[in-house]
DNA sequence: AAGACTTAGATTGTACACAATCCTAGCTCT
DNA sequence: AGAGCTAGGATTGTGTACAATCTAAGTCTT
């Protein structure tokens, strides 16, 4: 599984935020420079360029000769992030319905029946990952590159949200909101699937733990310093 | 006006973008890594991470070892980004119009005179980097990162295609929609400053020349290979 | 024995050197 | 003279060496 020649800098981002998402490396994790270039047969340099890359994309916080570590958002970032999805996807998926083609649909269908065959295999993290495409394939059927780049950042940092604050750990999302969106988008009805988006996103939030005194802090240092 | 000692990376890169606001340096320059490591007393390296940044914002392209260049937005691109801005602003400036305080709208208001003597004084450049930093204040007034962030790049994307498309270069956005805004910015009636900024935002790409055949490219070649 | 200080190890920040690639200019050939 | 080709120069891509800084273990003092 590992690469014997030498990936692009922007291989290795590409391959790190998609452990974020399958949950294979958690907030906090620290990135070390030397190790993850041994990892993909890469010096340093590019490494680094892959760790700022990263960074910019608020998956990852560098500290000054401290090194770079995944990043951990705090509550307030948390109702951020979802607060911005619910200004975007809502409005992206309207415009999904609008140029959905049967190809599209097709592959929509696909990525549930996956996720569901990673909930059964009990691969919850191949679940997750497969549960944040979903939401960006419709992002790319709305053919709206710029939006699209945010959201892709916007579900990257949902993924270390869910990390942190997911109240049960083992429930997964139901995907059946997934499936009735997609019935949306095949009927081309813009309006119903911008609604159920909106539901979704609701669904979501609700499902995470908020609140204010965050008591689940990895280290005592942590609690005094970041907030 | 050099900075004598080094400047950091991030440093470089916020003023090279300061500077794509002023329409100091124009779509499609070269930025050679040489020589803008001469001009801010600093090495390669340190080079190499502002203009990799400034790429993921969009503002620069980094073709494979043929350098970074200033971006050159398509007119697709061009309307994605008002597209994007006409999504997220309406909406972030009714969350600022509740929080606004009474030195938040001073500030505002010192922007707007600031831009009236730029104006005046015919220094077109500032004038249009003011403009930007007044969408960009009142993103930061509604108190939420993970959006301003967006609108900032949309803001520098949005200087780039001003450069590209603006129909007559010598008549600036006349700054009365700003001023309306912040008058309803002050009365806390966030649907009128949404509706304000949409209507502005609006203005704005009508004032663009977005047709679909560009005949403005620089040369022949760009003509023939980038559409 | 507990706390503060010192020193050694490890990790990151930056510059530099070499390799790879591209652009340009000059040359040759038809 | 014009088109194609080749060699030189210049610029970028990447690894590596050295300096700066942080972390942690070990020692000394009270």
């Amino acid at each position: 599984m590992q690469a014997p020649s030498a990936p692009t800098a922007e291989k290795i981002a590409d391959h790190l935020t998609e452990a974020v998402h399958e949950h294979k490396v958690l907030p906090g994790m620290k990135l070390s420079e030397d190790e993850v270039g041994e990892i993909y047969n890469v010096g340093r340099t590019v490494v680094r360029q892959a760790l700022r890359r990263l960074a910019h994309d608020g998956l990852v916080t560098i500290e000054r000769n401290r090194g770079a570590f995944v990043a951990k958002p705090t509550i307030k970032e948390a109702r951020e992030v979802f607060e911005a999805r619910a200004l975007l996807e809502p409005r992206i998926t309207r415009a999904a319905a609008e140029r959905a083609t049967d190809a599209d649909i097709a592959l929509l269908h696909r990525h549930i029946d996956d996720e569901h065959a990673a909930v059964h295999a009990g691969n919850s993290g191949m679940a997750l990952k497969l549960s944040g495409q979903f939401h960006i394939e419709i992002a790319r059927i709305a053919d709206q590159k710029t939006i699209e780049t945010f959201i892709r950042q916007l579900i990257s940092r949902s993924s270390l949200v869910i990390a942190l604050y997911w109240r049960r750990r083992n429930a997964l999302c139901e995907s059946g909101a997934h499936h009735a969106l997609v019935d949306a988008l095949q009927a081309h009805d813009g309006e119903a699937a911008a609604e159920l988006m909106k539901e979704h996103l609701s669904d979501l939030v609700t499902q995470l733990d908020l609140r204010d005194q965050p008591e689940r802090f990895a280290s005592l240092k942590d609690a005094l310093i970041n907030p």
